[in-house]
DNA sequence: TTGAAAGCGCTAACAA
DNA sequence: TTGTTAGCGCTTTCAA
């Protein structure tokens, strides 16, 4: 047998182990071990000693089972999206520091997102962050009705779900904003396509160029969410007049773009400003460079741990919806002196 | 209270409930729920039929608790890695198939793998899958004497830890080969300087060098995993005299690579050749096709689930180790005409 | 401060 | 084929 290599079948040592060990009962070993109130200073450092020695480790399904009160967290992410795996860390480090335990599920291809949620709740979390969700509001609002549920980086919500996001619209104004005043004025926005938070996107760059009088420039293309969509859209664009700048939907599609861009033989941003939206590791390459709008996934985090924690106390979250932020990189320059 | 929109406390339904509705007992229920033999068939139909009527799903905490065959396969990934990324979406498939279910546990700059595995052990998983481990060997052996624990990805083993992983060595020299054979001579290598399987790839490039008479050709430079390390190592190559090829330690650094090359205002592939290792997403994507070694995290992942199964059955696994495949596309071609 | 007893929701022997 | 009986390892009243 190579799990006991002795021959000697050792079971996992359990809290009744410890507490035979320490000479005390099983309930005050418990009271030890989850640091309660309600034991001497002197039999704790002992419980303590001889858990220590014994290597017990508390066994989290009986935890879990008999608590209400699990303090566990559940996410669900993408496993493609390099930006939901940055989220994700954060997570790790706001729950730990509210003292919430984290437990991952996984969307992907062969792995909806409804599979995933629902294992969640069957491993007994306590309230569910959803990254990007994508489910029906009815179904959002199913799972509401068992758990708290916070929606974070979209905006499609359902009764009795929390969104955590950043406010699109303002990140996508401060893109522009950057742009005009640097003197472009053909700005050209590829969107989202369908994904997560594409319209409110394509809306607020119809506003924000409106705004600045620019209403006979505004010019929409349909992009998506990756390098793909980016690169066939900007390759379709700079076939023809070529644009002062483009707002793209997110990094991974501005990725695209610039690709394409470089393809047609034009120089970022001399001839051509390009802007992303996430901030993500991506933009922050060496060899990117990219001016992009920040989400601060740490802060985004910390709010949706917070929010879940409030719903968990029964009071009304806070600080749902915040203000992303410009960082202005490589990509964007002064607008090129066109005929 | 928003849980019990009602006000009634809406328990979640158990499996007495179901018992009690279909008016059998608990056991009889838990029976045909796990689809285990010893009902009958009009029995089993009517505990179902309740079942879903009142919505029943099995708690996996209590089913976990009670059950030493739990059929759960921790995995350990790291989140910034987009290849671990498809590695565990395979994972997912193999282990449905073989009718595992997973549960993850994620690597981070503020989450030690030692904390994930441990986390993992909590859950009551049955076998460990962890991709490209990073523990000391004692720490991996020590675990190993807890369940069985599979390394995928990476060479380092320990004692009573399968290692399941293609053969680097023979990546490499399909990569060499392939350059070769299109004329190269100048083979240079950026290794994967103390990343997980660096040592193997770059033994392996001087192998084949050396096979190929090419040992004067022999140069290595000092590289890494991500994006940034391929760009500074090319970055220096580039300033010196140019080479024929590069062979880069992976996907991620070869994309650095291409683009110090770029910069230098080099055309790829006809001034100079480069090879990535991993055949992820990234070097499928439209404008960068890279050729790369594939890993084929399918089979990669099916052979580690099915050596996990093996090992639960107190069987030998088989499989170990696979031959990756080169994939040529457009990042390599002739050797130049050079002086 | 401590301990006894009950039970979280489920599965697995066994007996009927 | 079905039901009874015992727990899995832990937390949580309640009494001592």
């Amino acid at each position: 047998m190579r799990q006991q290599p002795e021959g000697t079948p050792t079971r996992r040592t359990t809290l009744a182990d410890v507490a035979a060990a320490a000479g005390v009962s099983r309930a005050l070993a418990s009271i030890v071990m989850r640091g309660a109130e309600g034991a001497g200073e002197a039999t704790r450092l002992r419980v303590l000693e001889v858990a220590r020695e014994l290597g017990y480790r508390p066994d989290s399904r009986a935890r879990l089972l008999r608590s209400s009160r699990t303090r566990l967290l559940g996410v669900t992410f993408t496993l493609s999206e390099p930006f939901h795996g940055e989220v994700v860390e954060s997570i790790y480090a706001a729950a730990e520091a509210d003292g919430f335990d984290v437990v991952l599920s996984a969307v992907g291809a062969r792995r909806p997102e409804s599979r995933a949620v629902e294992s969640l709740l069957d491993a007994g979390i306590e309230a569910a962050l959803m990254i990007a969700p994508s489910s029906a509001p009815d179904l959002l609002a199913a799972y509401a009705r068992q758990v708290p549920v916070i929606s974070l980086l979209s905006t499609t919500s359902a009764e009795g779900v929390d969104v955590v996001r950043s406010d699109d619209g303002a990140g996508v104004r401060a893109a522009v904003e950057h742009l005009v005043s640097l003197g472009h004025r053909n700005v050209v926005h590829i969107d989202g396509a369908g994904a997560v938070a594409a319209d409110e996107r394509s809306a607020a760059y119809r506003a924000a160029m409106q705004e600045y009088g620019l209403s006979a420039n505004i010019r929409v293309l349909h992009g998506g969410a990756h390098e793909e969509d980016g690169l066939r859209a900007a390759g379709e664009l700079v076939a023809g007049s070529i644009p002062d700048a483009v707002v793209a939907f997110n990094d991974r599609c501005a990725l695209g773009v610039l690709e394409a861009v470089r393809r047609a033989g034009l120089n970022v941003p001399e001839d051509l400003s390009v802007t992303g939206y996430d901030d993500s590791q991506l933009s922050r390459l060496s060899h990117v460079q990219l001016t992009s709008v920040s989400q601060d996934a740490p802060r985004l985090a910390a709010a949706a741990v917070a929010c879940a924690a409030a719903r968990l106390a029964s009071q009304e979250p806070k600080d749902l919806v915040h203000q992303p932020q410009l960082v202005v990189r490589e990509t964007t320059g002064p607008a090129p002196a066109r005929v």
